[in-house]
DNA sequence: GGAATGTCCATGCAAGTGCAACTACTTAGC
DNA sequence: GCTAAGTAGTTGCACTTGCATGGACATTCC
């Protein structure tokens, strides 16, 4: 297998650690006014789009590992955020409802995260050029051996 | 503040996506051959480019926090890749210099590591792509403040 | 020179993560 | 129907991380 270029090491270096700071920074602002994660917002918007899910499709929607999932999960039905429902089709599973509270924690996160998203991305790139890195990464956010 | 455009919060999700996809990767791709995490290579360059290195040099290098580069250079030292000298400019700090097997960890962890990144990045994107991507990410990789 | 403030690095504790192994249910093959 | 193999989800254990704090030296200001 051939070596990468100097340019592919140049946007490797450059895409994790434009990563790394970008979600820092959400995950802080979020933190400093006493709210949950990034990832749980994630969870929380996904079921309040698409509906009641269950563990395995959240898991392969937002490519978390299974275990890690399934703790936070557990996490989120402690903090009454979702609650669990047996799955009729299929005794191993279980769909997760958002209840009252959950609804209302993602809207409770929904400014601070966007707020925090725009301060990283949005203010920091003209919108053509988000466009084309949206583009550019469009292979990248597939899994490796797709 | 505005909130976040559409094209904004599609190249938002993708950057993480793909930044989180390609270092899983690499970091697994290590591991399965029993090698030491990505982070412990990229202390192993910079002290071997730059020469003996304090552990606040590294920090702002490597944009990691205090907390976690201590951490990480104590696992390495335990680790003899690396060995403390006493800096005697300032008594509160060190040197920290390459060990023979920390050299020899490095010149082993590149071939895999390269490996990585040109099978997540050079294989999956033309050249001149990644040219653009590093060149729109440039912004990005520096901390929000700046 | 001495106090106040700042910088450098370490660490206790609580929480999160990775791996591997496990239970429980489902599906396929016969 | 029975076994074998696959899928869904959990969990024990060791390790890592985040936060807050602390100790040691350096610098500034008087």
């Amino acid at each position: 297998m051939a070596m990468p270029a100097a340019t592919t090491l140049l946007a490797w270096t450059r895409l994790l650690r434009a990563a790394d700071l970008a979600s820092q920074h959400c995950a802080a602002t979020l933190r400093a006014l006493g709210l949950p994660p990034p990832e749980w917002y994630d969870v929380l918007l996904a079921i309040e789009r698409r509906g009641a899910q269950r563990p395995r499709d959240l898991q392969a929607m937002l490519g978390t590992e299974q275990y890690a999932l399934s703790r936070l999960v557990d996490r989120m039905v402690k903090a009454r955020l979702l609650t669990r429902v047996p799955c009729t089709e299929d005794a191993r599973g279980y769909l997760l409802y958002l209840t009252i509270e959950g609804r209302a924690m993602r809207a409770a996160m929904w400014p601070i995260y966007a707020e925090a998203i725009e301060t990283v991305l949005g203010a920091r790139m003209e919108d053509e050029d988000c466009a084309a890195l949206a583009q550019l990464l469009a292979p990248l956010a597939e899994p490796v051996s797709a």
